[in-house]
DNA sequence: GTCTATAAGAGGATAGAC
DNA sequence: GTCTATCCTCTTATAGAC
């Protein structure tokens, strides 16, 4: 038989992806500089030396976990990539749609854009920038798309566009409104976009 | 004569002026996680053990940082409530301009969301509270009145403009641009500013 | 109130047995 | 690869002389 993955690295497999879980959870909870390495090692379980088997620094623990959104994004990419008959801007409000309703529940983890020390992992991380990269690119030919379409002003700089759809996955608005209580998160979603698309608008 | 403020009062006055400036750029420049005490100390030319004279703890620091910034905003606005004959649109968007400008600068000091530590010292803190109402009534009766006068879109809850407004003043996007180096420091804020109060219009 | 020196502790990382 | 136990650095905060 050709069963190429061995039962063993399956399980190995098994440990890092929940590993990653546990910090894809704490750093959306608390962020890089308050999440612990102790913490990380009793929520999967197992004993911090263990964690250190696996992954070299605290640094690479967050890394991986950016790279796991990075292809969680790419998987909400792709498929409204294949949608035919449907606008560029279309896509792209359906990708924040998501971002949006993935940080109300809690399942977006955020790195300061200050930590130099994950910064400089981030940036050497070949596995994060293809990731980053390969979605960059996508949502730049929408944006130049949605440009074209008329449905985002053509006098903004598509990097502008880009950093904002970026910058919105991360807004603390969304969990202000959340914390007031008033409003349900679908409401929370569709105001926001409205205001952030509303702003891009010719 | 009724000098009512001792010299030596005066000095001690413009020392805590001191800390407070270099906290704020500290806060600016690496935010609250990332600034150390002995950092803090040595850029004030002070002990340490003398900086705990002034403040009780890291916390007491940053709070003390964030009045400060609420009273600089207060300075912003009290002239633009003074102006006669503009719009509270126009209030509005000439303190998003100043914020903006001032982050920018590198003056905008900023704290995580996060850290509950520092959220309970500013929660605690009847100066801090008292800054960040009285502006937020300011901008409330604005905003209630920009909406009045079909300048902002009256579905909006103003609450939400109010929050989307303070996000504004720390987001990531201005820092990205200035980063790419394709543009002044002016045509950033007039971009973000058009992205951002075209969002919030009818 | 300012200093030097130091306590106290958190947290990242590792040694070495199994 | 997993564990227990430990190291060691960095950082907050304080003691005590002047």
């Amino acid at each position: 038989m050709d069963n190429k993955v061995p039962f063993k690295q399956r399980v190995l497999q098994a440990r890092e992806d929940a590993i990653i879980e546990s910090v894809n959870r704490l750093l959306a909870d608390k962020g890089f500089d308050l999440m612990t390495v102790d913490e990380v090692a009793a929520d999967v379980g197992i004993a911090k030396a263990s964690l250190y088997k696996h992954f070299p620094s605290k640094e690479a623990l967050a890394a991986a976990a950016m790279v796991r959104l990075m292809e969680r994004t790419q998987a909400v990419v792709d498929p409204q990539a294949a949608r035919t008959g449907v606008r560029a801007a279309e896509r792209l409000r359906a990708l924040t749609h998501w971002a949006l309703q993935t940080q109300l529940a809690g399942d977006m983890p955020t790195v300061p854009s200050q930590n130099s020390s994950l910064r400089a992992e981030l940036m050497s991380n070949k596995a994060y920038l293809d990731a980053i990269l390969r979605v960059s690119d996508t949502l730049g030919a929408w944006i130049v798309q949605a440009q074209a379409d008329g449905d985002i002003d053509p006098k903004l700089p598509p990097e502008l566009v880009l950093y904002t759809i970026y910058s919105r996955a991360c807004d603390p608005v969304p969990a202000f409104l959340k914390a007031g209580g008033s409003f349900t998160d679908e409401q929370i979603v569709e105001m926001v976009q409205a205001t952030c698309w509303g702003g891009l608008q010719p």
